[in-house]
DNA sequence: AGTATTATTGAAAGCGCTTACAGCATGAGT
DNA sequence: ACTCATGCTGTAAGCGCTTTCAATAATACT
């Protein structure tokens, strides 16, 4: 436990009051060259570092934003193939701006508590909040917030009102796109499975599947949506659901890579072929929609973006640069086509298998 | 921006001093019941919540733990698998205890520069220090930890002198019992592929697989270790090396799940069986090991366990009651035995794999 | 009744830093 | 020579909270 350095002892060494000083440290202007030397030595020769909790007191800013990662209930790591790239994009975008990041991991359930904003945040240790959620983001919450005075951004959701500012990717879009590919391959019965509907993804995709269906002219009655969780073992029962229907679909759209894994297992355990008898599409294009036989065709979002953005916003409002052009930001996806839903006419796909 | 509720406040509403107020916000002894009550209405009524920032300078502690996040360089989020459930059930164990959790991640190229520590921590924002990495913790970084009089725990690694608390997990008796588990099989030629050999858990691996057929007795010369990635491209391109040895392994150890599917493509493109003709065996138990056919053997590591027991040290540090018994805890890991590496006798691994 | 404890209380001194504000040179403008 | 900017510097007043210490009131003891 050694002796800590303050600013006064550095004011002390270098022979200037405690103003001149920390103007040095702050790079103000009015200080002359002989006086920022002998401040710059003495700061040198005593290893000092300021001390961001009284700086913060002073200043009345921490220069600390605070991630809030909504998250399932109860949580299950494995859905966070998702989160990480976003997470990763905004710890560096924040990092290179010298902000710190503070990350908090809660449930929905938690996070729509009333209580629970204001004990995480009136505790004056952030400048900003980014929240990173898949779901609606409630009223009360974007109230409390403002109340607060508490820029935030939203990534990967909205609110209801659409009052804050967020940014999200095309799951309607996607979808529509994926449909539109599914029909050129000649589907007719097409089918949705996906995890609980109160996720926002999953809304939007319900939509685009809805829309496109029916700008194909397809009739509505026989095209199916079920809802399960967001992992393999749903993938294989819904699938296993599926088969039976009649007349049964043909091309199946699965929430995530996933769910698109354990409905192939069931394919292919009925004795069907994929993708001649039933295409299957993914979501997010993780590593398993790659070691599938064959490769999952799948949809990348762009998360890395997503993230960057988000935080690139919420730093720009903190320093007040932030130009407010739209509120909502919705970033297209890519559709990666392979061979789960697509008869084969050369061997680019079997290539792809081992140099993705 | 609302006008900020201070103590004073409360104080003066209450009509009692900022010391009495004060002393019933921290629940200490020798406040009457009746100034309590007056205090605690106030608080109600003005919704007041005491600054952290304020009181950390008053108090000299922040209540907050840095997480440090060693990671490979350049980043690649797939590896992430492993660390999630580590930084889940660090955030856990923190919050549970009331303390706030900061994360930071770096390239373990950054971690080891002599100027990156001091920087990130010397602000006075933490109390305490959480370092999860897969390399050896530098001298120099244990020794300016130190210095600063930061308690902190290394998590998944250690230091050259086991100096600092550390809770790792035992590469070395996993890989022995993968290969007690293979040679029970019948093997006698054996491969283990990983990714680079910086990383402690793969020093670990190796030394763990040389023992081992030491012990069985088997000669070394023809058995064989090959460094990549850590990834499925490597795993394959590895393998394929593998196949064209003389005498060609019969069982391969990979360093993780992914490198393992790698190897299998591998395999079942040159036509040869797994596991009659080469049994295949990956590490971390991840999701893409229970969707290959066959199914992985793989080693579960005792993530949640290692994450917690290393947080829990650290909040007993921080709190003054760290009984200060073994500073190494090294945790068994699990090995599940599936159909890659074992020929079946019955239909268990089948059914397996529908409901993990 | 008188003294010794004990229980409550508030004034005030910081924690380490920023930032008006005022003071004092110095050089420019008239 | 006198006023006015101008440039640099230091004093001191906070930021909102904790905590020591002395003061006071209440109670116990001889």
């Amino acid at each position: 436990m050694q002796k800590v350095v303050t600013l006064k002892d550095v004011a002390s060494v270098a022979g200037v009051s405690l103003a001149t000083a920390s103007r040095v440290i702050n790079g103000h202007a009015g200080v002359s060259a002989q006086n920022r030397a002998k401040v710059e030595e003495a700061i040198r020769k005593l290893n000092y570092s300021p001390n961001a909790i009284a700086r913060s007191l002073a200043t009345g800013r921490t220069g600390t934003i605070s991630l809030i990662i909504v998250q399932e209930d109860p949580i299950v790591p494995t859905t966070w193939s998702h989160e990480l790239p976003i997470i990763q994009a905004i710890h560096d975008t924040v990092k290179t701006q010298n902000w710190e990041l503070q990350i908090t991991m809660c449930s929905y359930r938690e996070f729509r508590q009333p209580s629970f904003l204001p004990h995480h945040l009136s505790r004056g240790t952030v400048d900003g909040v980014l929240i990173l959620s898949a779901w609606l983001v409630e009223r009360h919450v974007v109230a409390e917030l403002k109340a607060k005075g508490l820029p935030f951004v939203i990534i990967g959701a909205h609110d209801p009102d659409y009052e804050a500012f967020c940014v999200e990717f095309d799951n309607t879009e996607a979808v529509r796109s994926l449909v539109k590919h599914l029909r050129s391959e000649g589907h007719e019965t097409f089918a949705l499975i996906g995890g609980a509907p109160d996720q926002l993804h999953m809304e939007a995709r319900v939509q685009g599947f809805v829309s496109a269906l029916q700008d194909c002219g397809l009739p509505i009655w026989n095209q199916l949506i079920e809802y399960g969780d967001w992992n393999v073992e749903s993938g294989y029962a819904l699938m296993q659901k599926l088969i039976q229907r009649k007349p049964r679909p043909t091309a199946v759209i699965c929430g995530n890579d996933y769910l698109a894994v354990g409905a192939m297992q069931a394919i292919a355990e009925s004795g069907l072929r994929i993708p001649e008898d039933i295409a299957v599409v993914g979501f997010d294009d993780t590593v398993v929609g790659r070691v599938t036989l064959p490769k999952l065709t799948t949809v990348r979002p762009p998360l890395t973006q997503l993230g960057r953005l988000g935080a690139e916003r919420l730093v720009q409002e903190l320093v007040g640069s932030a130009a407010d052009g739209d509120r909502r930001v919705v970033l297209p996806c890519e559709v990666v086509i392979r061979a789960s839903s697509k008869v084969q006419t050369n061997q680019t796909n079997q290539k792809e298998a081992y140099r993705p």
